[in-house]
DNA sequence: CATGAATGAGACTTCATTCAT
DNA sequence: TATGAATGAAGTCTCATTCAT
C-alpha cells in the first residue's frame, strides 16, 4: 500500500469554508475565490461540485432546514403537552446555534431573513416549519391545553419569531450570548410564550 | 385659473420611487436606472440629491426609524401600564405598515433584518428601539406589573421579533393580510405576551 | 444714484480662480464646480463666459503666451548680440514663474508639457517660441558670435527644454527656489549653453 | 514538427498592447477595453493581471526607469570623464527612443512630464535621475574638469531638460528625426553644455 | 479531480454641459 | 447676468462562470 494522500473530501471542506466565509462577510459581499481561498482550493473546483454560488448556500440551508423540519415533526409525534413541545422545539433551535453559530447566522441572514433574495427560493420549506408549530398549537388548543382565542398560525409566527430574533441578537451582540444564557433565554421565551398562550379563567379584555 | 408649474419636488420623488421599487426589485437586484424610471427622471439627478444608491435606503431608512423611536418614547412617557404601552407600541409598528407596507418591506427586509450589510451601519439606531421595549419592560416589573423573572433585554428581543415576523409574514403572503387582520393580531400577540409576562401567583418549573 | 455692486469683472474673477484650481488640482482633476467655488460663483455662470472647461484654460495659455511671444520677439529687435538676447529670454520666462508661480505652473504642466492632449491644441504657437529661440541662435551664428556647427533648431529645443526642466523642478520643489536661486539659476544656465554655443578655436572632436 | 501552442504571455502582450495605445491616443483619452482590443484579450483580462488602469502605466514606467537608473549608475562607475559620462547618458536616453519611441513617448508624456498626476507618483524614481547626474557633474567638477561655479543640481537638470526636449520635440515632429539625426543631437548637446561647463580660463561676468 | 487563465456582461458613479427661471 | 437643477453619455472595475490543460 503506498502512501495515500488523506482522504479530504473537497466538497465538504468547501460547503465548511462557504460557512466561514459567508457568516464573515456576507453572502454578497464574498466572491466565489474567497471561499475556494478559505477552503484552500483553486476556485475553479468549487464549480466542479457545485452549479453556482447560489448552489452552495442553498446546499448548506437545505441540509440544515431539513433537521430542523425532522426535529419539529419528531417532538411533534412525542406523547407531551403543546408547552413541553414548544421547548423542545426552540431547543433545538437554540442548540443549532449554540453548536454551529456561523451555519445558524448564515441560515438566519442569508436566507430566512432575506426573503426578497434567497429566502424566495425556499419560502415552501420556510412555512412547512411555520405549518408544523402551527399545528402543535392547533393540537394543544383542541386538547384544551391551550386557550381557543388565538390563531395557531399567528401564534407560530410570532413564536419562531421571537426565538429568531433571540439568535439574531447574539449573532450581532446585542444580547449576552454566553453560556448560561442559552438555557436561560430558552426557559424565559418558552414560558411567557407558553404562559400566554395557556388556558385560564383570567378574563380577556 | 394661472398655468402654474406643479411645484414637484424632485428629491422626495425619487425616494418614493425607490421605496417602490426596492420593494419589488430587492435592493440589491435593482439598478440605479430602475428608480430614475421610476421616478420619471433623468438617470443623474438620483446623484444629483444622493450621494450613492446606498445613501436613497439609508434615507429611508432613518427617516422612518426616527418616527419609530420618537413614537416609542412618546408612548413610554404616558402615564399608563406596561401592557397599555406595549400595546400602543405594536400598533404604531403594524399601522406603518398598514399605511405604507412597501416602505415598511424595504425597512425590514433590507435594514433591520439585514444586520450583515446594511443594518449594521445603523445597528445603533436599531438597538435604541430594543432598548426603549426593554425600559418599559423593566419599569413594569419595577412597578409589580410584570413579573420580576424575566430579563428585560430578552423580552424586548422577543416582543419585537414577535412583532417584526408578523410583519415579515405579511410581506411574503405567508399570513393572511386583510384588514381585520392587522387589528386582531396585534392584539393576540400583545395578549399573549403581556399574558405571558404579567406577574401572578403560578409557579414556574 | 442707488448704492451699486461693486463692479466685479466675473470673468476676471474666473479666470483666476481657474488658475489657482488648474495649479493645484490639476486640469483633469477638478471639476467645473471647483472653479465656480473656488470663484464665489454658480457654476452655471462658467459657461455664461465661457464655452467649455476647455476654453478656460485655453484662454489662460493664450493669454500667457502671447505676452512670452511678444516679449521674444521684442528682445529679437533690439541690437544686442546673441547671449544678451537669450539671457533676456531666459529673464522674461524665469520672471513670469517669479511672480506668477500658479499661472506658469498650469502653462507648462497643462500644455507645454502635455503635448499629448492640451498641446496638440496650441503646437503652432509653441512651435513659434522655439522658432523664434531659433533665429536668435541662427542670426547669432551669422555674426560669427556662436559657433556654426550647431543646428539652431536643436539648440533652440535645448535651451527651452533647460528652462522649462528649471521651473518644473521649481513647481515640484525638486531644487531649491528662494528668491535668489531665480537670478542665479538663469545666469548659469545661459552661461552655459551660450558658453558651450559661443565660436572659439577649441577644436571638437 | 510538433504542433505547439505558441507560448504567449498574455501579460507581456497587454503591457505591449498598452504601450501602443498609450502613445496614440493617451493615457486619459483612452479607454481600458481599446488596450485589451490592441492587446486580443478578453477585457476583464487586463484586470486579472493588473489592479487598475493605473497599473499598467505604472508598470511600464518603473520597468523602463530601473533601466534608466541602472545604466546611469554603472556609467557612473567607469573610469571616465564626465563629459564622456554625460554623453554615454546621453546616448542611453536618445537610443532608449530610438529603439523604442512608444514606450518612450509614453514615460516622458504620461509620467515625467506629467508630475502633477502621474509622475507625482514616481518622483522619488525621477528625482534619483537626476540626483544621479549630478553627482557626475560634481565629480568632474572635484577633478578640476568642470568649472566649480555651476551648482551640480542644477546642471542636471538643464542637462536632463534640454534631453528631455529633444525626445518630446522628436514625438511631436517639432525637429527632424531621421537616423543620423539621433546621434548628431547627441553630440550637439553634449558638446554643447559640456563646453559650457568645462573649466577654462576665460573670465565670467 | 484539479487548476486558474480567460471571458464579458453589468452596475455604479462622474461630470461636462444644457436650460428653465 | 446669474443660478443650480436636470440631463445622459461614458468609463472603470467587479466577479460569476466557462474552459483548456
Amino acid at each position: 500500500m503506498s502512501a495515500e494522500a488523506p482522504p479530504v473530501d473537497k466538497r465538504r471542506q468547501i460547503l465548511d469554508a462557504a460557512i466561514r466565509v459567508f457568516a464573515r462577510q456576507g453572502f454578497h459581499a464574498c466572491r466565489v475565490s474567497d471561499i475556494a481561498d478559505e477552503a484552500g482550493v483553486a476556485y475553479g473546483l468549487v464549480y466542479h461540485y457545485f452549479k453556482s454560488k447560489d448552489q452552495v448556500l442553498n446546499e448548506l440551508f437545505v441540509e440544515r432546514w431539513s433537521l430542523l423540519l425532522s426535529a419539529i415533526e419528531e417532538v411533534d409525534n412525542q406523547p407531551i403537552g403543546g408547552r413541553e413541545k414548544l421547548d423542545a422545539v426552540a431547543q433545538f433551535i437554540i442548540d443549532s446555534y449554540r453548536y454551529d453559530p456561523e451555519l445558524m447566522k448564515v441560515i438566519i441572514v442569508e436566507v430566512t431573513r432575506a426573503a426578497n433574495s434567497f429566502g424566495r427560493t425556499h419560502l415552501p420549506e420556510i412555512r412547512r416549519a411555520y405549518a408544523l408549530i402551527a399545528k402543535i398549537v392547533a393540537d394543544a388548543q383542541a386538547s384544551g391545553e391551550f386557550r381557543k382565542d388565538v390563531d395557531p398560525e399567528f401564534a407560530s409566527m410570532w413564536f419562531y419569531g421571537a426565538i429568531e430574533q433571540l439568535l439574531s441578537g447574539w449573532v450581532f451582540g446585542l444580547i449576552p450570548g454566553d453560556d448560561g444564557d442559552f438555557d436561560r433565554a430558552r426557559e424565559m421565551v418558552v414560558e411567557t410564550i407558553c404562559g400566554g398562550l395557556e388556558a385560564r379563567d383570567r378574563v380577556t379584555s
